[in-house]
DNA sequence: CTGAAAGCGCTTACAG
DNA sequence: CTGAAAGCGCTTACAG
């Protein structure tokens, strides 16, 4: 602590600083200071009033004002993100890479809402009140879609069949559940087990869905009531797990594939309460190569999902959008893989 | 995937609806919309004339502009949180307490920077130039305070010793740090080690300091070169430990407390490749008890942070400052405790 | 109780 | 190249 007590500095309240004010010390107009703090000037402002002004803003620490400026432009310099889940980790590492791609001129707004939930109609409203200059939409469904109906450049991520709503980086997870379902195959496992995310997102039904039909063209049976679905919380999907093991475990089930690593987590967690053996009882997997699926022990088999390039490339897309760019065709689709680890193979770490 | 191809509608861009609008409906003036909209019709608008333009609003499906809202006002609706670290996922926690607790009438506009770093004076006088009704900084340095001079409500999260900067809502890391070195001596470790984040903010100086200073009061050695520090993320943490482990090795460390879970996570990982055995060989410790903690194998030892509470509770003093109350006197400090896991004792999980 | 009007700070045709 | 002016959509004294 190397601040010890400090006494409330009494600062004269900073009078804000306007155009105007620029204008005056500058000896130019406002549309002049206009102008030039925006970098219009290419052919419309003589050299030196540009560099009065220029100095004029920077004696008196001009900014222009944000909701001035937007007014007038008649969109602001936000860009809002919406996303059913931001207390999953994985999305921390997104919205680092759409922070990276937007660059410092747009300022990300986060839609937060109940763990799972879209925003209703009055939530964005709000939000769309705001004029903002994008939206990125993250695993949404095509109800929420239908809904927005944004003016407002829009791109979606990890929105699987949704790519005729707006342009689209998604994930190939449909791949990455594949590769699972046959490495659980080659394994030797024929009775399994689902545990999906209640969060009505259709990342979550490609990844259901390309796993049980590659697990059935391979002879694994994931009968419907092995599929259990909880919110995406450790704590919520142990107790599911507890729950449903049992019968499981009587029904001769030896694997259980997640629809992410936050709920494998909680598996294993009550595995070890239960004190299942893994792998050799029960076999497990998720989705996201979260950074602790590396670190746990046994390490957790999860299909590896890139976040981070995920938000730069959706970045990368609305900043085109919002520059009156338009996209090359067709969505950006990211490849994905599976990375095998302890929790499903005794032979690795 | 129940969406299928979707042809994408070429709907009339639907005009924005304004105040105007809604006024010729209900035959007032938009003076008297701008009343009813904000609920200030407490005996100055008439009960039929309210009436009128609340159903001409739904009608419209009106919303009042955030923009020119703002600008009238000088405030806007936008709270801005400040943090140098999002990609913990300590973090989301305190992002979800945050926005349960300011309501829908607020949006939270999240400044991300660079990871550990804070925004730089031209950043902040970018999210300044918003207008926002509030500011939420999360664990700052005194520098930063200094710069920001903040016009608008502002309280601090996580911010030990800068309690004279603004109202704080913080956690009793020292508490948790003294129970940790406790803990260590009374498991018999005489030599420890301690990996830092290279955050340079208080909370973590704090954690160092008072875990440092119960050490060396119960006879633990943590000599100046056995500090060292990486950034907040499982990878960084594991290569510093790689490189300083056989030094350590050699000086007889049988303990390591290290300032976030994210790096402790780090060192079991590297601890597992080498084949240094968790915790007969090396005890390991971390603070935030994140949800995988208790799911690791060994379960991590960790200061338990009530993430969640610290954002309700920061978020509940900055609405009271931005509704016009003051503040009840003194900050709020929140407990933290050590949570013991099989990481530091055999005898645990 | 009501509305006309000023004003918030800026941007952008427009006339010169 | 330059500036006066209109306008963005709202809120808030103010006069009635």
């Amino acid at each position: 602590m190397d601040s010890g007590e400090q006494v409330q500095q009494q600062r004269p309240r900073p009078r804000r600083v306007t155009a105007a004010m620029v204008a005056a010390r500058a000896g130019v107009s406002v549309a002049t200071v206009s102008l030039v703090a925006n970098g219009k000037t290419a052919g419309r402002v003589a050299e030196d009033n540009i560099s009065r002004v220029r100095e004029a803003i920077a004696e008196l620490g001009y900014v222009v004002d944000g909701i001035g400026s937007s007014l007038a432009k008649g969109v602001s310099s936000i860009v809002i993100l919406v996303a059913p889940d931001i207390s999953n980790p994985f999305f921390a590492k997104v919205i680092a890479g759409v922070r990276e791609s937007l660059g410092p001129q747009y300022q990300l707004l986060l839609s937060v809402t109940e763990a799972g939930e879209f925003p209703e109609a009055a939530d964005v409203r709000r939000l769309m009140s705001l004029r903002p200059a994008g939206l990125l939409v993250d695993a949404p469904n095509a109800g929420f879609l239908e809904d927005l109906a944004s003016p407002s450049p829009l791109v979606l991520l990890d929105a699987p069949g949704l790519e005729s709503y707006a342009p689209s980086v998604n994930l190939d997870v449909a791949s990455g559940a594949r590769q699972l379902a046959a490495h659980l195959a080659d394994a030797g496992h024929r009775e399994a087990a689902y545990v999906d995310s209640v969060t009505g997102t259709e990342t979550f039904a490609v990844r259901r869905a390309a796993f049980l039909e590659e697990a059935a063209s391979r002879g694994i049976s994931v009968s419907p009531e092995r599929i259990i679905s909880t919110t995406i919380d450790v704590g919520a999907a142990a107790g599911a797990f507890a729950e449903a093991w049992p019968d499981w475990q009587r029904a001769g089930v030896t694997a259980v594939a997640c629809a992410t690593d936050t709920h494998a987590y909680g598996v294993l967690q009550e595995a070890r309460v239960a004190g299942i053996r893994i792998p050799e009882e029960l076999a497990v997997a998720g989705f996201d190569d979260l950074p602790y699926s590396a670190t746990s022990n046994p390490g957790l088999t999860s299909v590896h999902l890139p976040a981070t390039a995920l938000g730069q490339k959706a970045g990368e897309q609305l900043r085109s959008l919002m520059e009156g760019k338009s996209l090359g065709h067709g969505g950006v689709t990211l490849e994905t893989s599976l990375v095998v680890r302890g929790s499903t193979s005794a032979a690795a770490t």
